[in-house]
DNA sequence: AGCACGCCGACT
DNA sequence: GTCGGCGTGCTC
């Protein structure tokens, strides 16, 4: 009787025997309903052995299978074997977490075939100037029809009321449903020339056969977009289906709709966290069977089966938002390259800053590099950037006046200013003048925010939050003062020094509201706002050609920080923000104000020279034995008694150390932020300058972890921690 | 993770 | 005398 092993979404790290009986059809890769406990599961066909540990009479039968949609590809399965080995995470989990909801669902998915719209008899025959002019949606949609059918999305990306607009031309009858035609030319708006360097770029990687991984280092404004539309361009060209992935949601629509307009016959489908479920299943199952060529996505992406890929794009590979911080923490960058690897295609990794693992990787001859050096766009070039020495000049509210001054002349220009300060709220922390009393949170190790909007101090680590008080609560002293400054005191003093000026705060807070974040990135473009004063939301998105200057207020922290990649992570935000300012035609400017003007941050940023900063880098890198010199995995543990966190922690430890290995094990320390939402936490970090010697000690540590007893404790094990 | 079973305190 | 607290142990 053969056996199938089934993954499911259950935290052991095996696979579970289950019977199936003769006259059942199933192939691996399928998805199964079995018997699990006391309930039913959905899981996913592995692989067949011959018999099972256990005995007979304790293997359940499967229940159902499932056959609406193909079988996941066993190219899929083992990359997914691949991450639950790396991250040592349980297959079962990893398999299932890369299956969009409506997969991982008891029901089965309906496939419905989705329709494109054409003009009906009726519709053809119509005026369009009879149409009344208020009309603008619906003569837009009838014109752009009058060409050829459309699909639903590509109508909705006519105008934000296309869906309405679309149902009312339904009703009249002019619009009508067709069977949508397949897409069979790869006609591309072939719009720029490339220069020699993306010519270059392009060459290099078209003509690898078989796995390569290609740094693409551009400055911003270099035309890395344009080097991935050419690219996509041939390998489709060619037959294959392109994944690009992006670091955030945000970006994706936009960018979506940019690729629709450079390859109008070509299928596109994204896959991002935002989708509802059921946009989510058809387009990965539009991936799935090919006929979508081009995938763009967030990091779940990577997941996504594509019989023909023939290359990855990762775009922006250094931000951080690639590596997910929960649950299976993997790097989409990482896995990516993996699977470019494992599927024998190449890969390019883009960015103007690259993180200094693929640097590295590039300065050793792993990666191959290729560079654009050059603005794409004549004549625009690169912002000016100076450093303001805070220690020399007076501060207003967090303003020295030579920024105050620019933003003045931005405001006669009719240009737009932004101010970037990674910091929301008013002020950071509030403070006593009698006793010294500051604003804590009882639950967390950080301090309270004044808010002063709605006059509360908030933990921006718990949440939690309480009315400001009218006297210090140690000494009773009315003399409460804020320390420090936040995006809304810059925003309240910018506002006063020039109170005519359009004044637009993009953070976390004003942006909660959903659409709100996009609503305001339509109005810096169409320039409603002067002022922008933002945090580093602000960094990514879409260019706003009509701003020239970038005030970059207190970065100071990042530079000697605790967290050693602070610093490489600011230079890779200040490069960003700075890209922001003057594209299009205007020059742009950055005034940076900072205590440390010659630090060779800022020496590196001033000089748009990302090559001396990561050189710099490197070697205190080197010097440290800090990645990339070194591998890493970090064991963190929370918990209501520091005593039982430390316990564990140590006892996994003493664990480590008995294994023997050739690893270096740390001390028992405590977490960056050593108490949050009243949980304490300690963490422990062991490292190693082979890859593989660490691998093998984690397959070793895992299991000895998994039987420690940890009640009252959360732990993880997070394989190349980006955050400590 | 669920969801059982399993022994000790305040309630109809 | 029961309902229910969450401690241990299992799920093919």
């Amino acid at each position: 009787m053969p056996i199938i092993r089934v993954a499911l979404d259950v935290p052991l790290s095996t696979l579970f025997d289950y019977v199936v009986s003769e006259k059942t059809q199933l192939e691996i890769g399928q998805r199964v309903l079995v018997p699990f406990g006391r309930k039913q599961l959905l899981g996913v066909a592995m692989e067949w052995v011959e018999s099972s540990d256990l005995a007979a009479d304790r293997i359940k039968p499967v229940t159902q299978v499932l056959d609406d949609v193909p079988p996941l590809p066993q190219e899929l399965l083992t990359l997914l074997q691949f991450c639950s080995d790396y991250y040592q995470y349980p297959l079962g989990m990893t398999v299932l977490a890369a299956l969009p909801t409506r997969l991982r669902a008891l029901e089965p998915v309906t496939i419905k075939q989705a329709l494109d719209y054409t003009l009906s008899a009726a519709g053809r025959a119509l005026d369009l100037a009879t149409l009344p002019k208020r009309r603008v949606v619906q003569q837009r949609i009838l014109q752009a029809l009058s060409e050829t059918p459309l699909s639903g999305s590509q109508l909705r990306s006519l105008s934000a009321t296309a869906p309405a607009a679309l149902k009312a031309l339904l009703e009249a009858g002019w619009v009508e449903a067709c069977v949508p035609q397949p897409r069979t030319t790869h006609a591309f708006n072939d719009a720029h020339a490339l220069t020699d360097e993306q010519q270059r770029a392009m060459d290099a990687v078209t003509q690898l056969q078989g796995y390569g991984c290609f740094l693409l280092h551009g400055i911003t404004g270099s035309g890395k977009t344009e080097v991935y539309v050419h690219l996509m361009h041939e390998m489709l060209q060619r037959g294959g289906q392109v994944l690009l992935l992006v670091p955030e949601i945000n970006l994706t629509p936009q960018l979506e709709n940019y690729f629709r307009s450079r390859f109008p016959d070509v299928e596109i489908a994204s896959l991002h966290s935002g989708l509802a479920d059921g946009e989510r299943a058809q387009n990965w199952l539009k991936a799935q069977s090919g006929e979508a060529r081009i995938v763009l996505g967030t990091r779940l992406a990577v997941f996504t089966p594509l019989p023909k890929l023939s290359l990855i794009l990762v775009d922006e590979e250094h931000d951080p938002s690639f590596k997910q911080q929960d649950g299976l923490r993997y790097s989409a960058r990482d896995v990516a390259i993996f699977r470019a690897n494992q599927r024998g295609v190449p890969i390019v990794l883009g960015s103007a800053t690259p993180s200094l693992e693929s640097w590295y990787n590039a300065q050793s001859g792993r990666y191959k590099l290729l560079k654009l050096t050059q603005r794409a766009v004549q004549p625009a070039t690169l912002p000016v950037v100076r450093c303001m020495d805070i220690t020399q000049l007076p501060l207003q509210d967090g303003l020295s006046e030579p920024v105050l001054t620019a933003i003045d002349a931005r405001l006669q220009r009719k240009e737009q200013s932004l101010i970037f300060i990674n910091r929301r709220g008013y002020a950071p922390v509030l403070m006593c003048t009698a006793c010294g009393w500051l604003s804590e949170c009882k639950h967390c190790a950080g301090k309270l925010v004044l808010h002063l909007k709605d006059r509360t101090l908030r933990c921006h680590h718990c949440g939690a939050q309480q009315r400001v008080p009218h006297a210090c609560p140690t000494c009773g002293d009315a003399d409460l003062k804020p320390v420090g400054i936040g995006t809304q005191r810059l925003e309240e003093t910018l506002q006063a020094r020039f109170p005519e000026a359009r004044i637009m705060r993009v953070d976390r807070d004003s942006t909660r509201n959903k659409g709100a974040w996009s609503a305001m990135r339509k109005k810096i473009h169409d320039g409603e706002a002067d002022i922008l004063i933002g945090t580093q939301m602000l960094a990514k998105g879409h260019d706003f050609p009509n701003l020239t200057l970038v005030g970059v207020i207190s970065p100071d922290g990042a530079l000697y920080s605790a967290d050693f990649r602070a610093s490489e992570k600011l230079f890779a935000q200040l490069t960003q923000v700075g890209g922001r300012a003057g594209r299009a035609d205007k020059a742009g400017e950055v005034i940076v104000q900072t205590a440390f003007p010659n630090h060779p941050l800022f020496q590196a940023l001033r000089a748009h020279d990302y090559e001396i900063w990561a050189q710099t880098l490197l070697a205190e890198r080197q010097m440290a034995g800090f990645p990339p010199f070194v591998y890493q995995v970090l064991l963190s543990a929370e918990g209501k008694q520091l005593g039982e966190v430390n316990a564990f922690l140590q006892q996994a430890r003493s664990a480590a150390k008995d294994l023997q290995m050739p690893v270096e094990i740390y001390g028992v320390v405590p977490a960056a932020m050593p108490k949050r939402a009243n949980h304490h936490r300690a963490q422990l970090l062991v490292q190693s300058d082979k890859r593989k010697a660490l691998g093998e000690f984690l397959r070793a540590w895992k299991p000895i972890l998994d039987a420690l007893p940890a009640q009252k404790l959360r732990w993880v094990a997070d394989v190349d921690p980006m955050e400590f």
